[in-house]
DNA sequence: GGACATTAGATGCGGACGCATGTAGTGTCC
DNA sequence: GGACACTACATGCGTCCGCATCTAATGTCC
């Protein structure tokens, strides 16, 4: 179906696990295996503590986050939240639409956002942090900074 | 709860989200988000074509990687597998005892890879690939490679 | 050699994910 | 204005994950 050659080539050269060729393609998987490490002991840590100390995971975290950062993007800001499409966050977010839809739920019930329906578009709706979520989304910014020092080299 | 001041402060700086103070912190959460979409998006492509084209995860695939690794370090191995201990590939991937334990069963299930008895410590087991199992991880690194190159500036 | 801590791996459990699909509400074209 | 494509979000489903716990096999100390 492929070509055997290409990786015979790579045994060949003696590095396997295709670490072979143009050298390009061997770095291409170091970096990606760091970057891989990388991630995973930071997301372990930051989930394990955002779970622990506020009860939250991280992507719930990162939907604060995203609704924190909306709300007072230039430091001015009257009404208290004037709330967000979910799609809006979803552009923002590494996230599929429905487990976006399921964590904003899920901050719902936690008492962290407010859901109102759009009266524009009855199909949308708005999401805006609650006094509780923003509060949430301070403390636990606190404790990214304090995971990401220790992980991120800081 | 917590001091509002430090998030004000932020506020003032107009960054929002703790982007203010030393800027280190700033610098170091904007690394974290850059680390954080750059993995995401490798990621769910990885795991998608991987999926896709060999029926397999990417946990799946970072297990036969390890065994693959292993068992032709040097380009020079009479025995077709000595196997690899799963506490031994443990240590060289970012997995929890009991997810790499249900990963090793599943590769098994799949005919990836062997189940052997260690004699000497009976608590213990060897993996290690079987002949589909080498020739998955061949074509699978091959998919890799193709989504690294497509999604790791290549 | 028998009691006790320790280790290797399996497993029950609940949570979060992505994919596919469902369900309203909206625009569009005739 | 009615049919039809499309959008925004919700939900059923199956899978994978980590934590806690269990089981069986070593070691260890007396």
């Amino acid at each position: 179906m492929k070509t055997q050659d290409q990786e015979k080539s790579a045994q060949r050269r003696g590095t396997a696990t295709g670490t072979a060729p143009g050298s390009s393609d061997g770095a291409l998987v170091e970096r990606w295996r760091s970057l891989l490490s990388c991630y995973s002991g930071i997301a372990l840590a930051l989930d394990r503590e955002l779970h622990a100390e506020h009860g939250i995971t991280m992507s719930d975290f990162e939907v604060l986050d995203r609704l924190a950062e909306n709300s007072h993007p230039s430091g001015m800001e009257g009404c208290t939240e004037a709330g967000m499409r979910i799609q809006e966050i979803g552009e923002h977010i590494h996230l599929s639409q429905s487990a976006l839809s399921r964590t904003v739920a899920r901050l719902e019930k936690s008492g962290l956002v407010e859901r109102v329906l759009c009266e524009f578009d009855r199909r949308g709706v708005f999401v805006a942090l609650t006094k509780n979520g923003r509060a949430c989304h301070t403390a636990a910014a606190r404790t990214r900074l304090e995971v990401l020092r220790e992980h991120l080299a800081g």
